[in-house]
DNA sequence: CGGTATCCCCTACGATACTG
DNA sequence: CAGTATCGTAGGGGATACCG
């Protein structure tokens, strides 16, 4: 069975969610890893025109330690460092997907309206 | 067929519909109204303990004007205004319900890569 | 009853310079 | 290559007082 939500605790916990994915670049990142695709630090810089190193690194660190992105470091030299989405962080396609057809309806309920 | 995203579309849709529930009330609001409840600001107010009455009306307005709330004034003394979810808010429910299971699912994860 | 108007604060964000 | 450290700013949020 499922568990049960009173409106204080549904909405924190919503919200909850919120700021783990709240930050300015987050989302943006997460959609470059769906999938199954891997990036290194540098080819994130690259796929984010206008991000700075400190919030590409600040907005992976909170992601990483929220357990949605897991960090790869090789040992070498020159330092290579890979990210991906962990199963749960993949586990959020579905749920974003269910925003996104939301939001495009919002034109459809409105035609239905009229 | 559906709409095609790019990762930066994704994104960006995915936070605009952040920002139109990322108020620091509105989810609260919303869960209180789910269902087809309806609501006079002073039962909001009594519902969300803490709430001043300048952000009480600040996220009501804001969640009126993106179409998620209907505001019903009553041309009566005293005054009396209901505040319920048109149809496209209402249908927010599963998509949210969508990133609570997502949350949910968490520990499970967690549990399946002992 | 159902709101505005005002003032203050805090923190997320950004630019820039520097480092193992 | 893959990051820290430091400084500065804008606006979202809160307390309080007042209004039709």
């Amino acid at each position: 069975m499922g568990k049960a939500y009173t409106p204080a605790t549904a909405a924190a916990d919503v919200e909850t969610v919120f700021k783990r994915l709240g930050g300015r670049w987050k989302l943006l990142i997460l959609f470059h890893l769906f999938g199954g695709q891997v990036q290194r630090y540098s080819d994130l810089e690259r796929l984010m025109p206008g991000i700075s190193p400190k919030m590409l690194a600040q907005q992976l660190r909170q992601l990483e330690h929220d357990g949605i992105v897991a960090r790869q470091v090789y040992p070498e030299v020159p330092p290579k460092v890979e990210y991906r989405l962990t199963d749960w962080g993949q586990a959020l396609c579905p749920a974003l997907d269910a925003l996104l057809r939301w939001d495009a309806a919002r034109d459809v309920d409105a035609a239905v309206a009229d």
